[in-house]
DNA sequence: CTGAAAGCGCTAACAC
DNA sequence: GTGTTAGCGCTTTCAG
């Protein structure tokens, strides 16, 4: 930055503030700055500058599963918004537990990041005064319930478990049931489960059938969780799975064992993941946002940044319904 | 840590030995330390020591996509081993795009990493040289070529294009062809496409039928290009795609058009993705050790960090075909 | 609008 | 094995 400062014949006071708040240097020693920042190839020293300032262009990212295209899709779209700003990616993978997500919070605080955002709303009691005390905004995704830490930009995982058993009792079904994974780890997959049989016990006014089986979601799990469904209950005529991976393994399962859907029984998903518009028969299913949730997160963030006045706010980013052929 | 210093009673410089390097402290004076640390909930201000060492216990990451399942699975292996020796890592998106890696790299190089870890093999002439002059381990992933820039590891791709051809021959299909989409862009398909191509030349004596989208692979791209090479050539009997996603629309469109699997056209994807074993017919497909390539960056990388000697590698990873009923 | 000067919190020679 | 000391490269009051 010396280099830089005696090249345009000024201070490294005026190079820094050219750099960060260019409005605050006249528009020829700005000119002059920048001429000597690209011929010499200059880069700021990101730790000297969050030394000195107290705070990074780093945002601190926790999510519980990559593998999960939910997150993935989130992630994709908050670094397409943050990185043209200039903001960094911290990425923490929680693994689901609230131990790794304290832990990731406490390395990330130690960078002074310009705010962190964390997948749902449960975590560790210290977690969660450790990112109060941080003074910087926190966003909360994925999840949309009472008291935010800070900000939160999601959606209601007990609404879309409502749509879903809904939709299949819209469809004529009666004898319906919802399947699952891990629902003592997914605390939103349990969210939509607890919205299905809600549903169930107000319309049909007997307890929802639920199998979930321990391990993670995915077209295996989803497989066999409808296998053991049918062996327990092979009168059902809808299902709502947890989410699409589940359901087009349900889907294949029928295939195998000659049961038509929607004929025999219908299938709902959630998600709306690629392969569910182009499956035979389509899959019915609930789309989140998963995008634009990322993006509405960068956004918020960058308002916050750009503005110290702006609060902590919920946006409240909805989901849809896509019914295809599958109910 | 001036406060942790004057509760454990040593020096600062004995604290941050203490933390950083247990070995070079008196087993005495560390458990001190470690006390005073838990004592006073001290969390090391990593700016401070990242300027003052001129390193950083942080890697940046670059990967073309996160919403490919390749990639999100890597990375999610080589948090799970980076995080408890301390790492942090810096995710960048490239988007398929050599400038925007660029300029990621560019970044991230202001903030000291103690690596990089790029997808593949091609770069802009510029970002190759910054690396290089930065003089920390790079790691060039999920590919395996000529003139690596430091590490490698990976696989071949056009090995897995010829052993998809193989396959399909060994199947005793004879008119075959290879499903791709953006082979402009995703130069690793391009080469299993060209893998392909060459066994079709030397086994069958004629050029490959390749049809490619300029779309990226899905189950809808799959489905669309099977639809295509069916328009141009009905009597093919056996398709190689690209990656799983876009063989799962290549079933799907069977399934719609009534043709046989395997009996009329024989099927062979790339991935094994969860979905892959448990589809009906259960697809065919070579498998990429996803996370191991993860694990091993990780591995070979924490090697590095701990043993200043120890220099650059290549690991090829290998594949695997695992053959099911879809060919 | 610009420059001087004082650190930010830690690490790493270098002595002891 | 431990303490002293001199920065690491910036940002930010505070003057002017």
């Amino acid at each position: 930055m010396a280099d830089v400062a005696r090249l345009a014949g000024v201070s490294t006071s005026t190079v820094s503030r050219a750099l960060r708040r260019a409005e605050s240097v006249s528009p020829a020693l700005r000119a002059r700055v920048h001429e000597a920042v690209a011929a010499l190839g200059y880069v700021p020293n990101s730790m000297a500058g969050g030394l000195a300032a107290a705070r990074t262009r780093t945002v601190g990212v926790i999510v519980p599963s990559l593998v999960n295209s939910f997150f993935a899709a989130t992630l994709d779209a908050m670094t397409e918004r943050l990185a043209p700003r200039g903001y960094q990616i911290m990425l923490g993978n929680s693994a689901y537990s609230p131990e790794t997500e304290a832990a990731l919070v406490n390395s990330f605080l130690s960078w002074s990041p310009a705010a962190i955002v964390l997948t749902g709303q449960a975590h560790a009691r210290a977690t969660m005064q450790r990112l109060l005390g941080a003074g910087i905004p926190i966003v909360e995704m994925w999840e949309l319930g009472e008291n935010a830490l800070d900000s939160l930009v999601g959606f209601s995982h007990r609404a879309v478990g409502r749509l879903a058993a809904r939709h299949l009792l819209d469809r004529g079904r009666r004898r319906i049931a919802f399947v699952g994974a891990a629902l003592d780890e997914d605390r939103r997959a349990a969210q939509r489960s607890a919205g299905f049989a809600e549903v169930v016990r107000e319309q049909l006014g007997r307890p929802a059938v639920v199998v979930a089986l321990p391990q993670r979601a995915s077209a295996a799990t989803g497989g066999l969780a409808l296998a053991e469904l049918l062996a327990r209950h092979p009168d059902v005529d809808g299902v709502a799975f947890s989410n699409d991976a589940m359901a087009l393994g349900g889907l294949f399962e029928c295939q195998r064992r000659g049961i038509g859907v929607p004929a025999d029984l219908a299938l709902v998903g959630f998600g709306d993941l690629d392969f569910a518009a182009w499956s035979t028969p389509a899959l019915s299913t609930i789309r989140p946002p998963r995008r634009e949730i990322g993006l509405a997160v960068a956004d918020h963030l960058l308002q916050r940044f750009d503005d110290p006045h702006a609060g902590p706010t919920t946006i409240d980013v909805g989901f849809e319904l896509v019914p295809r052929a599958s109910s």
